[in-house]
DNA sequence: TGCTCGGTTGTTGTGTACAACACCACGGCG
DNA sequence: CGCCGTGGTGTTGTACACAACAACCGAGCA
Protein backbone atom coordinates (compact mmCIF):
# COMPACT_ATOMS: atom_id res chain seq x y z
CA UNK A 1 0.00 0.00 0.00
CA UNK A 2 1.45 3.56 -0.90
CA UNK A 3 1.03 6.82 1.57
CA UNK A 4 -1.73 9.25 1.62
CA UNK A 5 1.04 11.64 0.30
CA UNK A 6 3.42 11.58 -1.36
CA UNK A 7 4.33 8.13 -1.98
CA UNK A 8 7.38 7.85 -3.67
CA UNK A 9 9.74 10.88 -3.08
CA UNK A 10 13.01 10.03 -4.63
CA UNK A 11 16.31 11.02 -2.42
CA UNK A 12 13.84 10.70 0.46
CA UNK A 13 15.93 11.52 3.42
CA UNK A 14 16.53 9.35 6.59
CA UNK A 15 13.88 11.04 8.56
CA UNK A 16 11.00 10.80 6.08
CA UNK A 17 12.04 7.33 5.46
CA UNK A 18 12.19 6.64 8.85
CA UNK A 19 8.78 8.14 9.72
CA UNK A 20 6.79 6.30 5.95
CA UNK A 21 7.77 3.03 7.78
CA UNK A 22 6.30 3.85 10.90
CA UNK A 23 3.28 5.00 9.68
CA UNK A 24 2.85 2.19 7.03
CA UNK A 25 3.76 -0.13 9.67
CA UNK A 26 1.38 1.14 12.48
CA UNK A 27 -1.61 1.68 9.37
CA UNK A 28 -1.14 -2.21 8.90
CA UNK A 29 -1.79 -3.00 12.07
CA UNK A 30 -4.14 -1.00 12.72
CA UNK A 31 -6.03 -2.04 9.08
CA UNK A 32 -5.39 -5.87 9.63
CA UNK A 33 -6.44 -5.66 13.18
CA UNK A 34 -3.81 -6.83 14.88
CA UNK A 35 -4.68 -3.33 16.94
CA UNK A 36 -8.41 -4.12 17.10
CA UNK A 37 -10.53 -0.89 17.35
CA UNK A 38 -10.66 -0.12 21.42
CA UNK A 39 -6.88 -1.31 21.28
CA UNK A 40 -4.76 1.65 23.38
CA UNK A 41 -1.13 2.30 22.25
CA UNK A 42 1.26 3.08 24.58
CA UNK A 43 3.60 5.90 22.80
CA UNK A 44 6.70 4.70 25.04
CA UNK A 45 6.34 0.93 24.23
CA UNK A 46 6.17 2.36 20.20
CA UNK A 47 8.92 4.24 20.72
CA UNK A 48 10.99 1.46 22.29
CA UNK A 49 9.81 -0.98 20.18
CA UNK A 50 11.10 0.83 17.18
CA UNK A 51 14.00 2.34 19.06
CA UNK A 52 13.28 6.02 18.70
CA UNK A 53 11.98 8.31 21.15
CA UNK A 54 8.24 9.69 21.63
CA UNK A 55 8.78 12.81 19.30
CA UNK A 56 9.36 11.40 16.07
CA UNK A 57 7.02 8.95 17.21
CA UNK A 58 4.13 11.16 17.97
CA UNK A 59 4.56 12.63 14.43
CA UNK A 60 3.52 9.23 12.97
CA UNK A 61 0.72 9.05 16.04
CA UNK A 62 -0.54 12.83 15.08
CA UNK A 63 -0.76 11.42 11.08
CA UNK A 64 -3.26 8.38 11.72
CA UNK A 65 -4.91 10.65 14.10
CA UNK A 66 -5.64 13.13 11.51
CA UNK A 67 -6.76 10.29 8.91
CA UNK A 68 -9.14 9.22 11.59
CA UNK A 69 -7.52 5.67 12.91
CA UNK A 70 -6.46 7.22 16.42
CA UNK A 71 -7.66 9.22 19.51
CA UNK A 72 -5.24 10.83 21.47
CA UNK A 73 -6.51 11.51 24.57
CA UNK A 74 -4.57 13.68 27.49
CA UNK A 75 -3.67 11.52 31.01
CA UNK A 76 -5.80 8.31 29.16
CA UNK A 77 -3.85 6.60 26.46
CA UNK A 78 -4.05 6.63 22.61
CA UNK A 79 -6.74 4.61 21.22
CA UNK A 80 -7.41 3.19 17.58
CA UNK A 81 -10.93 4.27 16.69
CA UNK A 82 -14.18 2.69 16.41
CA UNK A 83 -16.76 3.17 13.78
CA UNK A 84 -20.72 2.69 14.58
CA UNK A 85 -23.25 0.82 12.01
CA UNK A 86 -24.58 4.60 11.36
CA UNK A 87 -21.35 6.14 10.03
CA UNK A 88 -20.65 3.09 8.07
CA UNK A 89 -23.48 3.11 6.24
CA UNK A 90 -22.51 6.83 4.75
CA UNK A 91 -19.14 5.88 3.94
CA UNK A 92 -19.91 2.67 2.39
CA UNK A 93 -22.65 5.22 0.48
CA UNK A 94 -20.57 7.44 -0.48
CA UNK A 95 -17.67 4.69 -1.12
CA UNK A 96 -20.33 2.99 -3.35
CA UNK A 97 -20.98 6.46 -5.53
CA UNK A 98 -16.80 6.81 -5.88
CA UNK A 99 -16.52 3.49 -7.34
CA UNK A 100 -18.47 4.16 -9.58
CA UNK A 101 -16.70 7.50 -10.61
CA UNK A 102 -13.35 5.06 -10.54
CA UNK A 103 -14.11 4.10 -13.93
CA UNK A 104 -15.65 7.73 -15.70
CA UNK A 105 -12.90 10.36 -13.93
CA UNK A 106 -9.64 9.77 -15.57
CA UNK A 107 -9.58 6.02 -16.81
CA UNK A 108 -6.45 4.76 -17.44
CA UNK A 109 -6.12 1.31 -19.43
CA UNK A 110 -4.12 -1.05 -17.73
CA UNK A 111 -1.09 -1.96 -19.19
CA UNK A 112 0.50 -6.01 -19.18
CA UNK A 113 1.80 -5.64 -16.50
CA UNK A 114 -1.32 -4.20 -14.39
CA UNK A 115 -3.12 -7.21 -16.20
CA UNK A 116 -0.52 -9.51 -15.14
CA UNK A 117 -1.10 -8.49 -11.40
CA UNK A 118 -4.96 -8.88 -11.51
CA UNK A 119 -4.26 -12.20 -12.58
CA UNK A 120 -2.05 -12.89 -10.07
CA UNK A 121 -4.74 -11.74 -7.43
CA UNK A 122 -6.90 -13.96 -8.96
CA UNK A 123 -5.13 -16.51 -8.49
CA UNK A 124 -4.67 -15.76 -4.89
CA UNK A 125 -8.53 -15.93 -4.38
CA UNK A 126 -8.10 -19.45 -5.19
CA UNK A 127 -5.65 -20.10 -3.10
CA UNK A 128 -7.87 -18.76 -0.45
CA UNK A 129 -10.93 -20.26 -0.97
CA UNK A 130 -9.10 -23.38 -0.87
CA UNK A 131 -7.31 -22.46 2.65
CA UNK A 132 -9.45 -19.87 4.38
CA UNK A 133 -7.44 -17.30 6.30
CA UNK A 134 -8.82 -13.98 8.16
CA UNK A 135 -5.83 -12.15 8.09
CA UNK A 136 -4.94 -13.42 4.41
CA UNK A 137 -7.39 -12.15 3.04
CA UNK A 138 -7.62 -8.65 4.66
CA UNK A 139 -4.32 -8.07 3.00
CA UNK A 140 -5.46 -9.87 -0.51
CA UNK A 141 -8.48 -7.21 -0.03
CA UNK A 142 -6.10 -4.45 0.39
CA UNK A 143 -4.04 -5.86 -2.45
CA UNK A 144 -7.14 -5.80 -4.53
CA UNK A 145 -8.25 -2.59 -3.85
CA UNK A 146 -4.82 -0.12 -4.54
CA UNK A 147 -4.32 -2.44 -7.76
CA UNK A 148 -7.96 -1.44 -8.35
CA UNK A 149 -7.09 2.47 -7.38
CA UNK A 150 -4.58 2.11 -10.30
CA UNK A 151 -6.92 2.46 -13.00
CA UNK A 152 -7.81 5.92 -12.62
CA UNK A 153 -5.39 9.05 -13.31
CA UNK A 154 -7.39 11.18 -10.77
CA UNK A 155 -5.05 11.32 -8.34
CA UNK A 156 -7.07 13.24 -5.54
CA UNK A 157 -10.12 10.58 -6.15
CA UNK A 158 -7.65 7.70 -5.04
CA UNK A 159 -6.48 9.56 -2.11
CA UNK A 160 -9.62 9.96 -0.95
CA UNK A 161 -10.85 6.01 -1.35
CA UNK A 162 -8.23 4.96 -0.05
CA UNK A 163 -9.23 6.91 3.09
CA UNK A 164 -12.45 6.35 3.14
CA UNK A 165 -11.59 2.04 2.42
CA UNK A 166 -9.03 2.07 5.37
CA UNK A 167 -11.29 3.55 7.91
CA UNK A 168 -13.82 1.24 6.97
CA UNK A 169 -12.38 -1.96 6.12
CA UNK A 170 -11.14 -3.19 9.16
CA UNK A 171 -14.75 -2.64 10.83
CA UNK A 172 -16.03 -4.70 8.27
CA UNK A 173 -13.73 -7.27 8.65
CA UNK A 174 -13.96 -7.12 12.40
CA UNK A 175 -17.64 -7.49 11.89
CA UNK A 176 -17.41 -10.60 9.73
CA UNK A 177 -17.25 -13.77 11.84
CA UNK A 178 -15.23 -16.76 11.75
CA UNK A 179 -18.42 -18.14 9.92
CA UNK A 180 -18.92 -16.19 7.18
CA UNK A 181 -15.62 -15.83 6.44
CA UNK A 182 -15.41 -18.89 3.27
CA UNK A 183 -19.04 -17.22 2.17
CA UNK A 184 -17.50 -13.95 1.97
CA UNK A 185 -14.22 -15.10 0.85
CA UNK A 186 -16.48 -16.78 -2.22
CA UNK A 187 -18.52 -13.57 -2.95
CA UNK A 188 -14.58 -11.77 -2.70
CA UNK A 189 -13.28 -14.13 -5.40
CA UNK A 190 -16.27 -14.02 -7.55
CA UNK A 191 -15.88 -10.27 -7.48
CA UNK A 192 -12.26 -9.95 -8.80
CA UNK A 193 -13.24 -12.59 -11.52
CA UNK A 194 -16.27 -10.25 -12.03
CA UNK A 195 -13.65 -6.95 -12.46
CA UNK A 196 -10.73 -9.03 -14.21
CA UNK A 197 -13.39 -9.74 -17.32
CA UNK A 198 -14.24 -5.63 -17.63
CA UNK A 199 -10.98 -4.65 -17.29
CA UNK A 200 -9.85 -7.38 -19.56
CA UNK A 201 -11.15 -5.98 -22.70
CA UNK A 202 -10.93 -2.51 -21.36
CA UNK A 203 -14.39 -1.56 -20.15
CA UNK A 204 -13.41 0.31 -16.83
CA UNK A 205 -16.76 1.98 -16.66
CA UNK A 206 -18.48 -1.16 -16.32
CA UNK A 207 -15.15 -2.33 -13.70
CA UNK A 208 -17.01 0.43 -11.76
CA UNK A 209 -20.40 -0.45 -12.02
CA UNK A 210 -19.55 -3.91 -10.69
CA UNK A 211 -17.38 -2.93 -7.80
CA UNK A 212 -20.19 -0.85 -6.73
CA UNK A 213 -22.55 -3.29 -6.78
CA UNK A 214 -20.45 -5.64 -5.35
CA UNK A 215 -19.74 -2.65 -2.43
CA UNK A 216 -23.59 -3.03 -2.11
CA UNK A 217 -24.08 -6.68 -1.65
CA UNK A 218 -21.41 -6.80 0.75
CA UNK A 219 -22.57 -4.11 2.62
CA UNK A 220 -26.16 -5.27 3.01
CA UNK A 221 -25.13 -8.83 3.86
CA UNK A 222 -23.00 -7.00 6.62
CA UNK A 223 -26.33 -5.26 8.27
CA UNK A 224 -27.96 -8.60 8.45
CA UNK A 225 -25.04 -10.00 10.25
CA UNK A 226 -25.34 -7.40 12.82
CA UNK A 227 -28.53 -7.28 13.44
CA UNK B 1 -15.55 27.12 9.49
CA UNK B 2 -15.38 23.68 11.29
CA UNK B 3 -12.43 21.23 11.87
CA UNK B 4 -12.06 18.71 9.95
CA UNK B 5 -12.63 16.02 12.54
CA UNK B 6 -14.91 15.88 15.33
CA UNK B 7 -15.35 20.04 15.44
CA UNK B 8 -17.61 20.08 18.57
CA UNK B 9 -16.14 17.90 21.11
CA UNK B 10 -17.76 19.00 24.18
CA UNK B 11 -15.88 19.63 27.30
CA UNK B 12 -12.72 20.07 25.15
CA UNK B 13 -9.64 20.28 27.03
CA UNK B 14 -7.54 23.05 27.19
CA UNK B 15 -4.90 21.44 24.86
CA UNK B 16 -7.07 20.65 22.95
CA UNK B 17 -8.58 23.49 22.50
CA UNK B 18 -5.33 25.42 21.86
CA UNK B 19 -5.04 23.22 19.38
CA UNK B 20 -8.26 23.79 17.14
CA UNK B 21 -7.60 27.23 17.89
CA UNK B 22 -4.21 27.34 15.92
CA UNK B 23 -5.03 25.22 13.45
CA UNK B 24 -8.29 27.05 12.41
CA UNK B 25 -6.10 30.31 12.45
CA UNK B 26 -3.02 28.75 10.11
CA UNK B 27 -5.67 27.42 8.38
CA UNK B 28 -7.46 30.70 7.80
CA UNK B 29 -4.67 32.56 6.69
CA UNK B 30 -3.37 29.73 4.27
CA UNK B 31 -6.94 29.59 2.67
CA UNK B 32 -7.23 33.73 2.68
CA UNK B 33 -3.41 33.88 0.89
CA UNK B 34 -2.51 35.87 4.06
CA UNK B 35 0.24 32.78 3.35
CA UNK B 36 0.39 33.07 0.13
CA UNK B 37 1.88 29.43 -1.81
CA UNK B 38 5.35 29.15 -1.26
CA UNK B 39 5.80 31.21 1.96
CA UNK B 40 8.12 29.66 4.30
CA UNK B 41 6.73 29.72 7.85
CA UNK B 42 9.23 29.82 10.68
CA UNK B 43 8.23 27.36 13.46
CA UNK B 44 10.07 29.49 16.07
CA UNK B 45 8.48 32.77 14.62
CA UNK B 46 4.87 31.48 15.11
CA UNK B 47 5.33 29.38 18.30
CA UNK B 48 6.35 32.59 19.86
CA UNK B 49 3.31 34.82 18.25
CA UNK B 50 1.35 31.70 19.59
CA UNK B 51 2.64 32.18 23.14
CA UNK B 52 3.14 28.68 23.58
CA UNK B 53 6.66 26.49 22.53
CA UNK B 54 7.53 24.75 19.00
CA UNK B 55 6.16 21.05 20.15
CA UNK B 56 2.32 21.84 20.48
CA UNK B 57 2.61 24.07 17.08
CA UNK B 58 4.61 21.44 15.42
CA UNK B 59 1.65 19.46 16.18
CA UNK B 60 -0.49 21.44 14.51
CA UNK B 61 2.02 22.18 11.40
CA UNK B 62 1.56 18.20 11.11
CA UNK B 63 -2.27 18.04 11.07
CA UNK B 64 -1.80 21.14 7.82
CA UNK B 65 0.93 18.77 6.62
CA UNK B 66 -1.44 15.80 6.56
CA UNK B 67 -4.06 17.82 4.87
CA UNK B 68 -1.92 18.88 1.94
CA UNK B 69 -1.69 22.92 2.68
CA UNK B 70 2.31 22.61 4.01
CA UNK B 71 5.54 20.65 3.74
CA UNK B 72 7.81 20.39 5.97
CA UNK B 73 11.81 19.84 4.53
CA UNK B 74 14.64 19.00 6.65
CA UNK B 75 17.08 22.17 7.17
CA UNK B 76 14.93 24.22 4.69
CA UNK B 77 11.51 24.98 6.24
CA UNK B 78 7.69 24.56 6.61
CA UNK B 79 6.51 25.73 2.94
CA UNK B 80 3.21 26.66 1.87
CA UNK B 81 2.15 24.12 -0.78
CA UNK B 82 1.23 25.19 -4.22
CA UNK B 83 -1.24 23.35 -6.77
CA UNK B 84 -0.54 23.28 -10.59
CA UNK B 85 -2.82 23.08 -13.79
CA UNK B 86 -3.08 19.57 -13.69
CA UNK B 87 -4.01 18.77 -10.28
CA UNK B 88 -6.31 21.55 -10.04
CA UNK B 89 -8.05 20.47 -13.12
CA UNK B 90 -8.68 16.53 -11.34
CA UNK B 91 -9.81 18.28 -7.77
CA UNK B 92 -12.18 20.35 -9.56
CA UNK B 93 -13.44 17.49 -12.27
CA UNK B 94 -14.00 15.51 -8.69
CA UNK B 95 -15.48 18.43 -7.17
CA UNK B 96 -17.98 19.06 -9.37
CA UNK B 97 -19.27 15.12 -9.24
CA UNK B 98 -19.22 15.20 -5.27
CA UNK B 99 -21.40 18.80 -5.54
CA UNK B 100 -23.87 16.44 -7.40
CA UNK B 101 -23.81 14.04 -4.18
CA UNK B 102 -23.96 16.62 -2.18
CA UNK B 103 -27.86 16.51 -3.00
CA UNK B 104 -28.45 12.82 -3.22
CA UNK B 105 -26.87 11.55 -0.26
CA UNK B 106 -28.85 12.00 2.54
CA UNK B 107 -30.25 15.66 2.01
CA UNK B 108 -31.18 17.98 4.71
CA UNK B 109 -33.97 19.79 4.23
CA UNK B 110 -32.60 23.38 5.76
CA UNK B 111 -34.50 24.70 8.50
CA UNK B 112 -36.00 28.12 9.64
CA UNK B 113 -32.36 29.05 10.49
CA UNK B 114 -30.46 27.53 7.75
CA UNK B 115 -32.58 29.27 5.43
CA UNK B 116 -32.01 32.89 7.02
CA UNK B 117 -28.25 32.03 6.90
CA UNK B 118 -28.48 31.69 2.84
CA UNK B 119 -30.29 35.02 2.78
CA UNK B 120 -27.73 37.02 5.06
CA UNK B 121 -25.35 35.57 2.74
CA UNK B 122 -27.21 36.52 0.11
CA UNK B 123 -27.52 40.09 0.73
CA UNK B 124 -23.49 40.16 2.02
CA UNK B 125 -23.08 39.07 -1.67
CA UNK B 126 -25.02 42.04 -2.97
CA UNK B 127 -23.12 43.97 -0.37
CA UNK B 128 -19.88 42.73 -2.00
CA UNK B 129 -20.94 43.71 -5.54
CA UNK B 130 -21.27 47.20 -4.64
CA UNK B 131 -17.84 47.31 -2.92
CA UNK B 132 -15.83 44.29 -4.14
CA UNK B 133 -12.71 43.25 -2.05
CA UNK B 134 -10.82 40.08 -2.19
CA UNK B 135 -10.53 39.08 1.12
CA UNK B 136 -14.03 39.80 2.04
CA UNK B 137 -15.07 37.94 -1.27
CA UNK B 138 -13.01 34.82 0.01
CA UNK B 139 -14.48 34.94 3.57
CA UNK B 140 -17.95 34.97 1.64
CA UNK B 141 -16.74 32.50 -0.61
CA UNK B 142 -15.67 29.75 2.66
CA UNK B 143 -18.77 30.82 4.81
CA UNK B 144 -21.15 30.36 1.49
CA UNK B 145 -19.27 27.01 1.10
CA UNK B 146 -19.74 25.92 4.80
CA UNK B 147 -23.09 26.38 4.90
CA UNK B 148 -23.86 24.49 1.57
CA UNK B 149 -22.24 21.59 3.24
CA UNK B 150 -24.94 21.63 5.76
CA UNK B 151 -27.50 20.51 3.66
CA UNK B 152 -25.84 16.93 3.84
CA UNK B 153 -26.14 14.55 6.00
CA UNK B 154 -23.36 12.52 4.76
CA UNK B 155 -20.47 13.17 7.26
CA UNK B 156 -17.59 11.64 5.18
CA UNK B 157 -19.19 13.14 2.21
CA UNK B 158 -18.52 16.90 3.86
CA UNK B 159 -15.50 16.27 5.02
CA UNK B 160 -13.89 15.26 1.71
CA UNK B 161 -15.95 17.77 0.15
CA UNK B 162 -14.31 20.56 2.65
CA UNK B 163 -10.47 19.15 2.23
CA UNK B 164 -11.03 19.45 -1.43
CA UNK B 165 -12.14 22.88 -1.15
CA UNK B 166 -10.04 23.82 1.17
CA UNK B 167 -6.66 22.58 -1.14
CA UNK B 168 -8.02 24.26 -4.15
CA UNK B 169 -10.25 27.64 -3.82
CA UNK B 170 -6.85 29.60 -2.26
CA UNK B 171 -5.34 28.50 -5.68
CA UNK B 172 -8.33 29.95 -7.66
CA UNK B 173 -8.02 33.27 -5.78
CA UNK B 174 -4.49 33.62 -6.28
CA UNK B 175 -4.97 33.04 -10.47
CA UNK B 176 -8.19 35.77 -10.17
CA UNK B 177 -6.54 39.06 -10.82
CA UNK B 178 -8.08 42.31 -9.46
CA UNK B 179 -8.94 42.65 -13.42
CA UNK B 180 -11.44 39.99 -13.20
CA UNK B 181 -12.65 40.22 -9.69
CA UNK B 182 -15.92 42.34 -9.68
CA UNK B 183 -16.58 39.88 -12.53
CA UNK B 184 -16.02 36.51 -10.28
CA UNK B 185 -18.02 38.38 -8.12
CA UNK B 186 -20.65 39.16 -10.24
CA UNK B 187 -20.82 35.54 -10.69
CA UNK B 188 -20.70 34.22 -7.40
CA UNK B 189 -23.53 36.66 -6.58
CA UNK B 190 -25.15 35.05 -9.11
CA UNK B 191 -24.57 31.36 -8.05
CA UNK B 192 -25.73 32.22 -4.79
CA UNK B 193 -28.73 33.60 -5.66
CA UNK B 194 -29.82 30.39 -8.06
CA UNK B 195 -29.17 28.03 -5.33
CA UNK B 196 -30.96 29.93 -3.07
CA UNK B 197 -34.14 29.68 -5.62
CA UNK B 198 -33.70 25.02 -5.36
CA UNK B 199 -33.12 25.41 -1.50
CA UNK B 200 -35.64 28.00 -0.60
CA UNK B 201 -38.31 24.95 -2.37
CA UNK B 202 -36.63 22.47 -0.62
CA UNK B 203 -34.94 21.02 -4.04
CA UNK B 204 -31.84 19.72 -3.11
CA UNK B 205 -31.12 17.97 -5.85
CA UNK B 206 -31.36 20.77 -7.99
CA UNK B 207 -29.19 22.77 -6.23
CA UNK B 208 -26.75 20.03 -6.74
CA UNK B 209 -26.68 19.90 -10.30
CA UNK B 210 -26.83 24.02 -10.34
CA UNK B 211 -23.32 24.21 -8.17
CA UNK B 212 -21.74 21.45 -10.50
CA UNK B 213 -22.65 24.06 -13.54
CA UNK B 214 -21.13 26.98 -11.57
CA UNK B 215 -17.91 25.33 -10.70
CA UNK B 216 -17.54 23.53 -13.99
CA UNK B 217 -18.13 27.33 -15.53
CA UNK B 218 -15.34 29.07 -12.79
CA UNK B 219 -13.37 26.74 -13.41
CA UNK B 220 -13.32 27.12 -17.52
CA UNK B 221 -12.98 31.09 -16.75
CA UNK B 222 -9.84 29.80 -14.83
CA UNK B 223 -8.27 28.07 -17.52
CA UNK B 224 -8.83 30.83 -20.23
CA UNK B 225 -7.07 33.17 -17.86
CA UNK B 226 -4.05 31.09 -17.51
CA UNK B 227 -3.58 30.77 -21.06
C1' DT C 1 37.81 35.61 -13.97
C1' DG C 2 35.62 31.44 -12.63
C1' DC C 3 35.39 27.48 -9.70
C1' DT C 4 35.66 24.90 -5.47
C1' DC C 5 35.53 24.25 -0.79
C1' DG C 6 34.65 25.21 3.94
C1' DG C 7 32.55 27.97 7.41
C1' DT C 8 28.40 30.26 8.95
C1' DT C 9 23.68 30.73 9.70
C1' DG C 10 19.09 29.37 9.93
C1' DT C 11 15.92 25.74 9.64
C1' DT C 12 13.49 21.32 10.93
C1' DG C 13 14.21 16.76 13.45
C1' DT C 14 15.20 14.34 17.92
C1' DG C 15 15.92 13.24 22.79
C1' DT C 16 14.74 14.10 27.45
C1' DA C 17 12.89 15.93 31.62
C1' DC C 18 8.93 17.64 33.56
C1' DA C 19 3.92 19.32 33.84
C1' DA C 20 -1.02 18.36 33.37
C1' DC C 21 -4.40 15.22 33.44
C1' DA C 22 -7.42 10.94 34.19
C1' DC C 23 -8.26 6.69 36.33
C1' DC C 24 -8.27 3.71 40.30
C1' DA C 25 -7.72 1.91 44.58
C1' DC C 26 -7.49 2.58 49.37
C1' DG C 27 -8.52 4.64 53.69
C1' DG C 28 -11.20 7.72 56.56
C1' DC C 29 -15.62 9.25 57.94
C1' DG C 30 -20.59 9.67 58.44
C1' DC D 1 -22.21 -0.39 55.24
C1' DG D 2 -21.77 3.27 51.88
C1' DC D 3 -19.66 7.49 50.29
C1' DC D 4 -16.32 10.84 49.57
C1' DG D 5 -11.76 12.46 49.24
C1' DT D 6 -7.01 11.79 48.47
C1' DG D 7 -2.84 9.94 46.98
C1' DG D 8 -0.59 6.75 43.66
C1' DT D 9 0.29 5.45 39.01
C1' DG D 10 0.33 5.68 34.22
C1' DT D 11 -0.70 8.37 30.32
C1' DT D 12 -0.40 12.28 26.94
C1' DG D 13 1.05 17.32 26.53
C1' DT D 14 4.81 20.84 26.85
C1' DA D 15 9.25 23.05 27.08
C1' DC D 16 13.91 23.26 25.95
C1' DA D 17 18.52 21.93 24.49
C1' DC D 18 20.93 19.85 20.99
C1' DA D 19 21.70 17.16 16.53
C1' DA D 20 21.13 16.87 11.52
C1' DC D 21 20.64 19.09 7.54
C1' DA D 22 20.51 22.59 3.63
C1' DA D 23 21.37 27.01 1.63
C1' DC D 24 24.34 30.87 1.30
C1' DC D 25 28.57 33.42 1.06
C1' DG D 26 33.14 34.48 0.77
C1' DA D 27 37.97 33.27 0.76
C1' DG D 28 41.37 30.82 -1.68
C1' DC D 29 43.21 28.92 -5.80
C1' DA D 30 43.88 27.70 -10.70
Amino acid sequence: MSMVREPDERKASAARARFDRLYATLRDRICLLEYPPGTRLSEEALAEEFGVSRTPLRRVLGWLESQGLLKSVHGVGTIVTDVDIEELTQVYQLRMELAELLGKLSPIMPDAKTLAQFHDIHKRSFDLVAHPDARTFARLNMDFFQLHLSLTGNEPLREISERLYIQTSRIWLKLTSAKELPEEIAYFSREIADILAAVEIGDLEAAGFIRRSHISMSFTRLKKLSK
